[in-house]
DNA sequence: ATGATTCCACAAGTCACTTACATAAGTGAC
DNA sequence: GTCACTTATGTAAGTGACTTGTGGAATCAT
């Protein structure tokens, strides 16, 4: 569509950006695509592949070579194995590596990337720990590096990414701008999609990060299988991140759920039962050393982590019969606390809600938000496919 | 595709049931189609029509055929006004009888049918009042009648009914069937659309009231343009109604929204601020008087309202913050109190939350509810013609 | 009437897909 | 090793929905 003369003829053209692109797929193609990521089997035959998808097996056939000199698919080496009667049957499988995604997690005490392929496998993981008063200059240096890094550990080219995805703490709008972030106060205001897009030549997406956690439960955690999920982040800092009907809720300004601003739910007093100063930079390792107490049987931090209970389980009723789960997942941001969270959470909705939703633990911990970033980019990128 | 054969065969079929059926339509039909609806003059040239899908005129020719042989469109005497040199073009329009839907809000004090054609303008009304004790049967009854007469009163055959939505108080489930309703007791656990299903001769839907009614003020009220709504019935019965992005928000069990029955938010104990006993059945005659008094100046009555405001001021806020909408609706059921709300509501939430919502008053009154259910079932009918 | 103008109707060509058939590449029996 | 059998591949012809292209029909201006 765009001039094909100019590039040939004109020399002063701005050079081509290299832009990372999903291929644009016919019908049949993506179809064809569909059928054998979906299959069961490693590797797909050709008439497998046609019955799937309700196509003939010339039509498939032609798809598979437009899939496989993209590289989104592979011929397969007849299975020696398998020594059936007749002229062996020539296998496909889907090539995960054609292209990738990268996920970031972009937090106050670490930036977190995770390079996956496009079946969602992670390929490589970088991790960078940053001072909690990195201004905003630091942070987006320790997020380049740190995606870098990963694509560099993964050996993945900076043209084979397709889409990226950052979590951040705040609130964040539809263009990908913060508007508002608590946690970090510098990072208010910073238009995070563009900055980034700086950086990669492909499409930057951005969310907030109890959102993408939220994504992430859903996708290889707790809530598998469940559409109406809201992901509750209990720990030094209250956050929400919902599910409806297996979709992304954002509102109006991106701040759904976002509860805490009602000094009767009483989520922005909840932190300071958990530790004196929860604005200090080491709150962090203060709750850790606090739990690892309690489990210890020291009286007094349990009786801390009950008061903090007690102070986020009205908000925690409120969501819940305001979003009408099937699911609650409770998740901590600090290590392996979640459990501890999860019985009272539930007591407390099994006597607040009239239909009470199940309460489960985080599975994937520290790790939820970098892999619903992940996810989030892998939607962008099947969207195009599609 | 079912058999010719056995119909033309065996008299022992069952009766063909008559099935008011959405034609199915080839992809380029469709297309043609939502150009001719989607156009702004009234009448559409086959050049016109050609253009705006990007088709050619022999297609749209044979498109314009199929779909004026199953009455979707007709051609339209050239306009005489228009004296242009050449062939007159033929010009054809969308015949919004081609099919009808009903909207049924089954209230507690009223049932009421409202038909209406593709176009979504209203064909004919029909306003059952009902005992609010009545029992199932005769509120079914009720509501069968009122469909009756509102087809009878608009000329329509009722396999002309391509869909037919229902509106009711309580939490309907995704099949269609009561779970609860605090209001119409006997209703809960009622099939209401199965129950009507046998009734109608094409599909029926189910959906609570307040839902309806958000639907509703984006379709025609005081939300057009708006994707982010909440719905807040604010009355002898407090509700809540939320669109996301557009979209109907359900929630696993239908009870999205569903505050009230925390304690703390005060919902369920409001309306016992506005007269002494809300049971009786006289209480909407009784709310009616006490707006009246209000507007004439009794100071008592005043206090009641204002003692009521502040009882729902909390919960106001928390669903806003909860769903973060562009716009908060207040609808209120009784007859035009709902000015009286919006201010104070309006105040609350610039008090109570960071990024306020909107607050407007309904603006479509008691017949929100039927109108959500007529825009429901267009919706379905549509998503067919697609 | 005649020509200009505008739209319509029919024909022929194109594309993506289908069915149909001949050919290739193996296995197993002799 | 050769032959028959089985199974998958490769290619040709056919179909349907859509395209462009050309001649014809309906109206206005002269």
């Amino acid at each position: 569509m765009t001039a094909g003369r100019a590039t040939t003829s004109a020399g002063e053209e701005e050079p081509a950006p290299a832009t990372a692109r999903v291929p644009v797929l016919p019908a049949s193609a993506a179809q064809v695509l569909a059928a054998v990521r979906a299959a069961a089997a490693p590797a797909v035959k050709v008439a497998e592949a046609a019955t799937a998808t309700g196509l003939s097996r010339p039509t498939v056939e032609v798809a598979l070579d437009r899939l496989a000199a993209l590289g989104l698919v592979g011929e397969l080496a007849p299975d020696p194995g398998e020594r059936r009667m007749g002229r062996p049957a020539r296998s496909y499988r889907f090539r995960p590596g054609a292209g990738h995604v990268l996920g970031l997690d972009i937090g106050k005490y670490k930036v977190l990337a995770v390079l996956a392929d496009l079946d969602g496998d992670v390929v490589a993981t970088h991790r960078i720990e940053v001072d909690p008063a990195l201004p905003r200059k630091g942070r987006l240096a320790a997020t380049r590096a740190a995606a870098k890094a990963a694509l560099v550990a993964g050996g993945v080219a900076a043209d084979q990414l397709w889409a990226v995805t950052a979590g951040t703490t705040g609130i964040v709008d539809r263009d990908g701008r913060i508007k508002l972030s608590s946690a970090l106060p510098e990072w208010t205001g910073l238009h995070l999609a563009r900055s980034l897009g700086r950086t990669f030549a492909c499409p930057v997406l951005v969310e907030n990060d109890c959102r993408l956690a939220a994504v992430a439960e859903r996708w290889l955690g707790v809530a598998q299988e469940v559409d109406d999920v809201v992901y509750l982040l209990a720990g030094m800092r209250m956050g929400v991140g919902v599910l409806n009907g297996g979709v992304l809720q954002r509102g109006h300004n991106g701040s759904l759920g976002e509860i805490g601003a009602l000094p009767e739910i009483g989520w922005n007093a909840a932190p300071g039962h958990l530790v004196d100063n929860p604005d200090a930079e080491s709150s962090e390792q203060a709750v850790t050393a606090l739990i690892a107490a309690a489990r210890a049987g020291d009286g007094s931090a349990s009786a801390r982590i009950g008061r903090f209970l007690a102070a986020i389980t009205l908000g925690a009723a409120t969501v819940a019969l305001a979003f009408d789960p099937e699911l609650v997942v409770v998740g901590g941001g600090f290590s392996r606390a979640d459990d501890l969270v999860q019985a009272p959470v539930q007591h407390a909705l099994d006597t607040l809600c009239p239909m009470p939703p199940r309460v489960a633990s985080s599975a994937l911990g520290e790790d939820a938000v970098a892999l619903g970033a992940v996810r989030v980019a892998l939607d962008h990128v099947e969207a195009q496919l599609a």
